[in-house]
DNA sequence: CATGAATGAGGATTCATTCAT
DNA sequence: TATGAATGAATCCTCATTCAT
């Protein structure tokens, strides 16, 4: 197996991304993978155990960076509702500007067997440490409430931000995803704050 | 194509849960169906066009069931937060109450082709419109912002339902789903209510 | 098995003419001839062994027809350029009063197993002899060439008058199959005739 | 699809008559074929787009070679009658040749759906032509009768070869069919011919 | 490192026939 | 006689993976 630098890892990995957002996941063969990144059938088989290593290598990647990303921007925020509504914005402008990881990401990719699933799973749950750590975080501040299990907010947190994205990929009207992230703040936001401490849409967020 | 009634007709979509559920769906051949069933393979097809017919019904069948339930549920209720706690609360016990059926439905029919998967977002249409129609029916009655898109609120609460139950179904740990129900409705209603007018938690919910 | 007679079983030979001509070979399925003729499925089986018995009868009962007929038509005529003249009219014009009956004869039963071919072959075999018998007359009566094989000699009669009628059931331009009486009866004659002797298309075969 | 020559290609092919020719058409699985081949069944889909292709592929090939034979043995030949003499005995001597073959081109493939027929007769078209030109060539040379279209004839030829050659292959007598050249010829040329200018069975054919 | 020809397991569906009524 | 719901055997094709070059 080569490593998992090398200019064709990362385009077979890119490949996989615009074969299974054209096609879909169940015509996604590794043929047709490898001629989309130059490369022959059995050259993927150098850089990856298999086609399962391939879409979950996939997942890691673009998700890796998701949760990277949404680190280093929140950082050195201090507020959790600001935390909140950055997140939100993140997520979603992170979405909107690549529409093909978007549709491979929220659509195609759970079509998948068990095994990926599995794989997918055990990715995401950096992402979803990373949004109960804000929670958890608002909690300890003050801002949010108490009498509020953090996974359980984490769920409504995540469970929101993808239902959202997931009409927005299999919508036809071409709208601006990133709209959404003050309605779905305002929602949340009130939700997750200790009564009468709900900090308005912060501002700059959209900018 | 015989009666929807019909005995067999009845038995061969619960076979499909249970196939499916035990199995998987990719392992779920239909032969496997028919034994399940207790028919041969020739009279699946005296009932249900073909396999993705089988599974469509099965989801029609099923989530038709959770919409009509849940309409005859609230019907007499006039608070719109009583209306979002029995709903959580109807949505979570209906999957804890089959176990297979919810594995079903929130993991293994996800993983279908997407001409399944266009027939199940058709039917799962009717369950959108039906909290969409709480969610307005709150507002217009005053008990809700009005600073908020029905749309967008059904999203939140349709994505927090369906994300707390997939944990649910994917746990190890085999805890009680219903136990989420107040946990969930103190933020989403809180979330959806006009300042300072949230109602508790409504008692007899959970009995 | 009940008798061959009773007006259900010519209603399902018919039908099934009717269905093997509008659907062809492949698509006839027992179920679609038993609803043409307006009997239930297991009715079939109460008239014939199986659906390779309904073929071999309908072809048994036409073809059966077809001998008869010819037999009857030159059983007056002494000269046996008018009996060849007289044989082809009678095998176009028979085909082209029905065109299904064609469409079913020339094409579609030809795509059958070869079990209904070999009970094909031996009634057919009723047609090649009298074919020869008009052949040999020929040659002892003095009309045809003693130098040629009887056996032969029907091949290239049958298979000229086959050919033709193969080739105007395909065709799509709807031309008179009758027309070709004339022609074939030309070329045959005087390969048939001894030399010197033949005799111009009789008049009066034609009305 | 990989190139049409590939000694696999044509080991296909000629292991595609041998399976027909031994099980008959509705015997013949491609898992049978790919077997006789030597090859795995999925290799056969290398070479060729679906069953129904390796069907059409070798009767093209097969009446190919039967066509471009006949043209080259009969390029150099002026005389229309030594042109036909010799027309039927490769026809004659070429099935006789390869019996398998022989079955599969008069019975077997016969037996076929629509689509494959209709892929073969577009082939054996080219083969129709080439009588019909050599009949053209003799009304115009002037030994054929002027009042004969051609195509009426082409009927004739084909049908009395076809009728004879089908004959030769259901027969259970192994008799030789190119003994057949000389009486069909006897018949046919006369048939065809301008009266008195019949050229007897031309010597050298046979050899 | 790279190639790509070859492999071969696995499953939905049709339809002639039966038999309890 | 007549019905028609139920049966179940039988097969083409795809595509992830390998390995000789």
């Amino acid at each position: 197996m080569a490593k998992k630098s090398g200019e064709k890892y990362q385009a077979i990995i890119e490949a996989a991304v615009k074969v299974i957002a054209e096609f879909g996941y169940h015509s996604a063969q590794v043929s047709k993978i490898a001629r989309e990144a130059g490369v022959a059938d059995g050259t993927i088989y150098l850089y990856f155990k298999n086609k399962e290593d391939v879409l979950i290598s996939l997942f890691r990647n673009k998700m890796g960076q998701f949760t990277v990303h949404a680190q280093n921007e929140l950082k050195d925020i201090k507020d959790p509702f600001e935390m909140l509504a950055r997140l939100i914005h993140i997520h979603f402008s992170k979405l909107q500007g690549d529409r093909s990881l978007a549709l491979v990401l929220q659509i195609q990719l759970r079509q998948s067997e068990p095994s990926i699933r599995k794989g997918i799973s055990e990715i995401i749950r950096g992402y979803y440490n990373f949004i109960e750590q804000i929670v958890r975080y608002g909690i300890e501040e003050g801002s949010f409430r108490r009498d509020m299990d953090p996974r359980t907010a984490r769920k409504i947190i995540f469970g929101s931000l993808d239902e959202v994205a997931t009409c927005w990929v299999l919508s036809s009207r071409n709208y601006d995803l990133t709209g959404m992230t003050e309605p779905v703040y305002n929602i949340l936001a009130r939700g997750l704050a200790r009564d009468g401490r709900v900090r308005p849409f912060p501002e700059g967020i959209l900018d």
